[in-house]
DNA sequence: CCTACCGATCGGTAGG
DNA sequence: CCTACCGATCGGTAGG
């Protein structure tokens, strides 16, 4: 029975609190209630910690559009449930998105680079969902790539500042990107219909 | 003649490139050519040289946005304009700005509680303009507040990733983030009038 | 999983 | 603006 996931769930929060560079080994040790050098019996090092952390982020980012995606053939509402994913994964792995859109000066090469190639691997989805709504003529967007970046640093803001007990809810927080994505992308046909895919 | 601006302008860009915690005062000292101790002749203290930058940054992101709204007595323009300003300020001050969104951790108490009221107030500026709009029936804002902190986290995103040598010029961004805003509150008036203001 | 300990580096001071 | 130096803390290892 190893303890690593305990320790990583200790290290996210830590990291998500204080910052990779701010928290130390001892202030993750005495978290799981051990001293520094016993982490060294489930982990490699801080580094490797953080690494893990990011790019387990990044797959389940980009695992949940595509599942998102793959519940309608309407682009508009594949946007919009991918939008809704993406809030989703903000408000419930908060302290990992955090940690994921702020920490990447401290991954160490090569890492780092390939992290940023997922990222942006990640915001490519995006754009070519949009430019197919573009297509269709159901969208409208001149620059596809730009306004995939605009949408994901928007909903990635979320983790900066929600408050399970702050003044909107998390559904209501999830209606309201979903909403306001296709409002940035100028679409037709804004009305949801329910009870419909 | 003191040298603290160039210190100053030193600090913003290592805090911009490799994070406050991470960089050190040996760093700075190096860049502006200088030991180590010789920098507490012009500066009190690392922790007090994040402070300025970071007050600064809200004191001037918060007097460009009274100066872009006082520009016009059109609401619809005075968003545009403000969401223009914003995206200025995250192009010219773009290390200050980073600077600024990412290392609110690392500034110390009554600081940083400071700092987050001052944002917060910024943000604040952004409601009551969109409230206005939504008063005079120009836009449509179901949550002022919460569009006020979507319009401000997207255009922070900028700051994250922008390269005066990349895709999109000064220009476009300026133009794309003022149209932006403005497809985000559902406004009725879309089209710029030139040479009116 | 612990005690004992490592070299390196940190922000900052003394004294000139 | 420097040399010399401070105590504290860092991530990590040895050895059991």
């Amino acid at each position: 029975m190893s303890r690593s996931p305990e320790i990583q769930a200790a290290a996210v929060r830590l990291f998500y609190e204080h910052g990779y560079n701010a928290c130390s080994m001892k202030d993750i040790a005495r978290v799981v209630g051990m001293t520094p050098p016993s982490l060294y019996n489930y982990i490699d090092s801080k580094q490797k910690l953080l690494r893990d952390i990011m790019f387990e982020g990044i797959g389940l980012l980009t695992a949940d559009f595509d599942s998102a995606v793959a519940k309608s053939d309407d682009v508009i509402e594949q946007l919009r449930l991918a939008a809704e994913a993406l809030t989703w994964h903000n408000i419930h792995r908060q302290t990992q998105a955090y940690v994921n859109t702020v920490e990447i000066p401290s991954l160490e090469e090569p890492a780092r680079s390939q992290l940023i190639q997922r990222r942006r691997a990640y915001v490519r989805r995006w754009a070519s969902l949009i430019e197919r709504g573009v297509a269709e003529g159901v969208v409208t967007a001149p620059e596809p790539m730009l306004i995939a970046f605009n949408i994901v640093d928007l909903i990635a803001g979320l983790a900066r500042w929600y408050q399970p007990t702050g003044r909107w809810s998390e559904d209501a927080l999830i209606e309201h990107y979903g909403q306001l994505a296709l409002h940035m992308l100028q679409c037709r046909q804004l009305v949801r219909q329910h009870g419909n895919i």
